[in-house]
DNA sequence: AGTAGATATGTAAGCGCTTGCATTTTTGAT
DNA sequence: ATCAAAAATGCAAGCGCTTACATATCTACT
């Protein structure tokens, strides 16, 4: 028996039952490799002991971790919350484990959490966005790490996506905008350094300003951490202007909250006084009233996919090119046509 | 060297530099027993080679990892998240890594995650609430893994706890709320098996009851999943009965926004005709309007408590009792007099 | 009964690292 | 210069597991 407070080994197992380290690994990880009685001796002598394999151990041994790791830029909103539970329900199905780390938006934390799952062995990683720092991918693929890009779709990037097109996803609400009849629009994005979706959302509605005929110049455009109070702030900010917009398109559902949020503060009704939306459709956007006009992103969906897509990549060492998954606009309540001048 | 596709070994680096492995592993682990020329010349090496360390190899060699385990019921919802971001970062702050798992409130989920994150090699672990199995207690003690509890505070429990007082928190919301007028009280509580936050709660609302002289078995409790939907569903449960409540108290946050909501959607006026509380204090709480009157927990304090409490039950394998921290209430303006009868 | 072929089990070589101990080199006091 | 003590480095034994290969045992035929 080995020592107190030291787990128990492969090898007490065998002893007890009588059998070779390598017949007890077969029982444990390819039982019809074994004759039933041995396999109910070692069973027994297992649950006597209350063994549980070594996971380092195993690793070394067998060079799989059977984990994925995925670092997204915050756990603290709801934005990955849905889309992750379904990535990691999708997994476990399948036997794998999920590691899960938040970079707080920071590129350099990023890089060191890639890092830290590549040396904890993840069989494969999921990021959000492509934006990063190309030695980030030289490194992944010295590492011969399969990798997937979430949340963002983009066909041609180092490596394959699966997510949705965030420029014609929101040009596509933006026209919808200036359909009501609004002509002086604001946006209130997210800090588009170092992040795609942000920076593609801008586009957007850049994109659908230019095709409605609006100058584009006249589009005031504030960049702020996806935080509730830095929406409110920069709404306010946005407000103050001499000739103030009608309508303020956020880069998110947070950020639209925040807005909506200092809107009912300073007395403006929404969407009579001012309109404001949102992107991503989480929880929060259907729970504020007046309800957030906002860009639904099948969250569970892109989760599930993403999973199946990259244990593929992991099992079968191939490489396909992603998916691009469709967006929708979601009517609610804080839309409306500009009032007066 | 190596492989193609391969990590770079110590094996590698002590090559390449022209020294042993031992020397390559002290310079990494402990520079200062090395000189200054053999270190430049080893750093230089794991620089040319992109050198990170096998994970799985130092916890075999050194039967340390460094990782903290927490388990928690759910990130579907904010309730942990703020209190765990807190935990991570002091954690991170030591040196330590997180690994988080959610079981979805499932008691036989969070022991499979508990004998996983045990074979991880997790030096620590920290769990929600103290309602478990004794045999998972004993496996912990068994295997010599330090652990610790929080958002819930009980001196004599199998293990120490960093936490608040749920029974005496919600005792006292209960009082405000009686206090008010109210006499005919309902409560939206989570399911309260194996769930002791949930149950102490539950009995704070009963001591206020009897604390008062009201008829505890007037007193309507739906337990009901932590989410927003079942929050509604209960509340309209609860307003169906004849004699129906005129304060409702919530269990937590998620619950009362979803039935502030359902409120809202039957035409009812909070609190004019029907008051409602919650519990936690989350961003939620104060973002939905009215704003809840809510019990406001300190989770980042927590968070960071439980953080170096459980660092120094590892490193010192010391146990203390843990912590009772405060509540308080957050005056929100979902709670106010009964009108009529 | 005898034997080829299949099936079950054992043997032992690593996986990449840390670390106690042995050895070599440096230091500094004589 | 000399030598003991201190500092730097090397050697090699594991850590607990998987798995290729070797060996033993069992089938089902002739």
């Amino acid at each position: 028996m080995s020592k107190l407070g030291a787990a128990p080994t492969l090898d007490d197992v065998a002893k007890m039952a009588g059998v070779s380290t390598a017949t007890v690994s077969r029982c444990l990880n390819s039982p019809d490799r074994v004759v039933k009685a041995t396999r109910e001796r070692v069973q027994s002598a297992v649950d006597a002991l209350g063994y549980t394999p070594n996971f380092a151990a195993q690793v070394m041994a067998a060079k799989r971790t059977f984990t994925i790791g995925a670092i997204i830029p915050t756990m603290e909103n709801a934005i990955f919350a849905r889309g992750l539970q379904a990535f990691q329900e999708e997994l476990h199905q399948h036997g794998y484990t999920l590691l899960v780390s938040s970079s707080a938006y920071k590129p350099d934390i990023e890089e060191e959490q890639i890092r830290t799952l590549a040396a904890r062995g993840a069989d494969g990683l999921l990021l959000i966005g492509h934006d990063r720092d190309p030695k980030i991918y030289e490194f992944l693929n010295r590492r011969n790490i399969p990798t997937l890009v979430a949340w963002s779709f983009t066909p041609d990037a180092p490596v394959p996506s699966i997510g949705f097109d965030n420029r014609a996803a929101m040009c596509a609400l933006a026209n919808r905008v200036i359909a009501m009849g609004h002509t002086r629009l604001g946006m209130i994005s997210g800090v588009s350094a170092g992040n795609d979706r942000a920076r593609l959302r801008i586009e957007g509605v850049k994109d659908a300003a230019r095709q409605n005929g609006l100058d584009v110049s006249d589009l005031t455009i504030i960049e702020t951490p996806y935080e509730i109070e830095c929406g409110a702030q920069a709404f306010s900010q946005l407000m103050g202007q001499a000739s103030h917009p009608t309508a303020i398109l956020c880069g998110n559902d947070v950020l639209a909250v925040g807005a909506l949020r200092r809107a009912q503060e300073i007395g403006l009704r929404v969407p009579k006084d001012v309109s404001i939306t949102g992107f991503d459709d989480i929880e929060l956007a259907r729970i504020v009233s007046p309800a957030l006009t906002t860009v639904h992103v099948p969250h569970r969906e892109m989760g599930r996919k993403a999973a199946l897509q990259l244990i593929e990549m992991v099992e079968k060492q191939v490489t396909d090119q992603g998916e691009q998954l469709d967006t929708s606009i979601i009517e609610g309540q804080s839309l409306g046509p500009p009032v007066g001048i």
